[in-house]
DNA sequence: ACCTGAACACCGTTCAAGT
DNA sequence: ACCTGAACACCGTTCAAGT
């Protein structure tokens, strides 16, 4: 939809909320979100700040386009699959896109998202599991399952061993003062730090999908 | 395990790490932790923020504390209970304290945390797991599993329509302006509005203990 | 030992001024 | 129409100075 000429358009694309966003999803990917500010965007696209406001209305209004992108870059599961491969294909796109992004759940639980992406995604989901022959209310339910199971399988992950988020000497010198008391965090230790998350949330997505299809009528 | 003269100490108790930590998350709790700021946390105590600094390092070491005081009020489920009524208690008591304090997902989704208090939680999931005769592994699998489910389903509380972070207004506009293309949201919409989360997480809850017990050996 | 005022390097955002 | 510099009201944090 943008026109390139082919040259130079490297140091001075016009501005636009598109690349506005995308910069902002780049350096939030770099930094986290409390390294975004509106003067390091500027910089970073070779503007002063001030000008990033003849495109956005709101440093919040950035925040809402970035999230409605990541959820874009999630493939929407085909309808004509069968529920419980169309459900485990849009789960782990979810979690992938979650996780490639940390900072996105961060974000969402302080504003959630009313834009169009994440509600098509919504609309695929809930299409699916109506089409599987679950009731409006199953479907409901099912629906608060699977993207609760999601959110919290990508949550984990994100603050997990070896994550940015996780602190491991603060977590070091509680195991060597407390490790006597907590005989089951100790034992299990070696399991939690090397836990495959991909595997964990296709385990626990089966485990669901089971106990759904055991109510379809 | 203070003293209390029992006069006056509304005015002016002494400022410790303890009375700070409360008055941020009774500021957090009004205000959200975006307007938690340390003038303002200061301002509330009586005092400067400078002064905050002779007791706590940091702002992070606040937002540590503060995870800690939510976890800390969170009980403990019964060791002796049966282990399916133990992961229900536990869980609805985490999922009480996660939308009791709305902020704290939020903060934890950029920390985790390796906090005495959260540990304790952790660990006593794992032992009740242990107990009902699951495997290491099984334990591991169960843990994360429930973990995952219970702050997903938290997760969405608190971003669920008539909350704070629910943005109405452009979900209306985007209802009048989408709806025709999203029949299943229309549809359903007055169970997603009128969602009555306490009763969708032991839902799930109990979807999961009964895939996890035709695991037990 | 604890509190404070002034200061520093940052924020988001507005607005008049430039082109 | 878009960009900018200066300015405003905020941040977290340091540090020398007070008691």
């Amino acid at each position: 939809m943008t026109y390139d000429v082919g040259m130079a358009t490297e140091t001075r694309a016009p501005l636009t909320r598109e690349r506005i966003i995308e910069a902002a999803v780049a350096l939030a990917d770099r930094n986290g979100v409390a390294g975004l500010s509106m003067r390091k965007l500027g910089a970073e696209l070779g503007v002063e700040a001030m000008s990033l406001y003849n495109h956005i209305t709101d440093k919040e209004d950035i925040l809402d386009g970035m999230i409605d992108q990541v959820f874009q870059s999630i493939p929407l599961p085909d309808l004509e699959l069968d529920w419980r491969d169309a459900i485990r294909q849009g789960g782990i796109g979810a979690v992938e896109a979650f996780t490639a992004h940390p900072w996105v759940l961060e974000v969402l639980g302080s504003r959630g998202s009313t834009r169009p992406a994440a509600l098509a995604f919504m609309e695929r989901a809930l299409a699916i599991l109506s089409r599987a022959g679950f009731s409006d209310a199953d479907t409901h339910h099912a629906w608060q399952l699977i993207a609760s199971l999601t959110i919290g399988y990508a949550f984990q992950q994100i603050t997990s061993p070896g994550t940015a988020n996780f602190d491991a000497a603060t977590f070091g010198a509680w195991l060597v003062r407390e490790g006597e008391r907590h005989p089951s965090i100790v034992r299990l230790a070696p399991l939690i730090v090397e836990c495959a998350f991909d595997q964990e949330y296709e385990f626990g997505l089966d485990v669901i999908i089971d106990g759904l299809e055991a109510r379809l009528p």
